[in-house]
DNA sequence: CGAATGAATATTTTGTTGATTATTCACCCC
DNA sequence: GGGGTGAATAATCAACAAAATATTCATTCG
């Protein structure tokens, strides 16, 4: 690691910090600068501009998200589509948490939003790749049936938007939300899962919180 | 009707055309009560505060919509499928239309929610109900299977929330949201509906855009 | 000469004031 | 006295000024 590189991660974390006690607007460069012990104006010879500090922190809170969902397809013993209802489920708790206990991180992820359309299209790509690879698996194996993949990857990410920006929409509770997910899910997999010999296709189950899925 | 209807009517109608033209915020009490050759004050006589008035209309505006829908109840030749799928759709195409054609409609909804919420929870109750009427004809004749009618009305309804607020969330165009709308109800029908006979269930065909089904 | 500074400038936010507008109410009219 | 008025008051908005902050860049430092 590069001596720019040591010092681009020093305002990173500085920024980091005062970002989630403060929030991203009380923030300002002088302070970042004085907590690097170092000039505001150096500031600008590691990021373009104050947002591009929040762009990157941004960056990394979402790829780490998403990497944890990911853990769901290396876990054996799971079919298909227990993997697809997990990573929905744990969506949607991440979210929930992140917007009962940290504002100031959702704030940042707004203004990050606002300033950068891009970044939330991006996220979402990277959430709906993980959606196709379980269907291709699942369709590969022969546990799910689709005629196109993409398609129901698309179908499937815009039936679940509501758990992705849960509280936005609607005061329900978890408890709640999980409940009705759990039947859209249900409704759901009776269109996708290939039945077991005649077996009709069992309801969805709401999953344990499970501790290794649930960020931070 | 009494003499205090036709008043009331008479500042409804006003108002209508003066936050159609000029929007709500701009439009002053005075001016309505010149419009309707009375004084400010008497105004409020017929309606508690600005904000009733602009209540009054949206509540018409969403009732009238919501008629419209209900009027593929009401045609025959149809399935159950057939019906709710154009239901979606007509509301996604309604909806769609506002948002490019009539702002000032748009944002006098936007006004009444955020002053109102329960105008909304309400809005959508009534729209949910609609859901919940075809699909329990649909059960009962046998096309359409289901563990919970309820169940089913607001998880259908949860997976749709995408199309019911257009724009909002992208800046897809109507006919991209066509298409993955038509996605969505492929994969629902394929858990709802009762095959015939051994036949696959079709894939959702878009429905052609009904004059009738189009308000305004 | 590249790295860093901090004063100078541009932009954004905040605060203040005056004007506009919503709402009330004491009073009038038929 | 029910139906209405319009001036008085309260609340909100808009425009502007002041302050704070982001960003730049000529200059200094090592």
């Amino acid at each position: 690691m590069s001596e720019a590189d040591i010092i681009r991660e020093k305002i990173i974390m500085a920024a980091r910090e005062r970002f989630a006690h403060y929030g991203y607007p009380k923030t300002t460069i002088a302070e970042l600068a004085k907590d690097c012990a170092m000039s505001p104006g150096n500031i600008y010879r590691f990021f373009k501009g104050k947002i591009d500090i929040a762009v990157e922190i941004a960056r990394r809170e979402a790829l780490s998200a998403v990497e944890v969902l990911e853990s769901v397809l290396a876990c054996p013993h799971r079919s298909s589509r227990q993997r697809l209802e997990e990573v929905i489920f744990a969506d949607l708790r991440h979210t929930y948490h992140l917007l009962e206990n940290q504002p100031k991180t959702v704030e940042l992820a707004q203004v990050v939003v606002a300033e950068r359309p891009q970044f939330q299209i991006e996220s979402l790509r990277r959430e709906r790749r993980l959606f196709q690879r379980i269907l291709h698996e699942g369709v590969a194996c022969g546990e799910l049936m689709t005629d196109s993949v993409p398609a129901t990857t698309i179908a499937l990410h815009a039936m679940t938007l509501k758990y992705r920006y849960p509280q936005i929409f609607t005061k329900q509770s978890l408890e709640e939300l999980e409940r009705e997910l759990a039947h859209v899910l249900s409704l759901v997999m009776r269109g996708l899962v290939v039945p077991k010999e005649g077996a009709p296709i069992p309801a969805t189950q709401i999953p344990e919180e499970d501790a290794s899925l649930t960020l931070r």
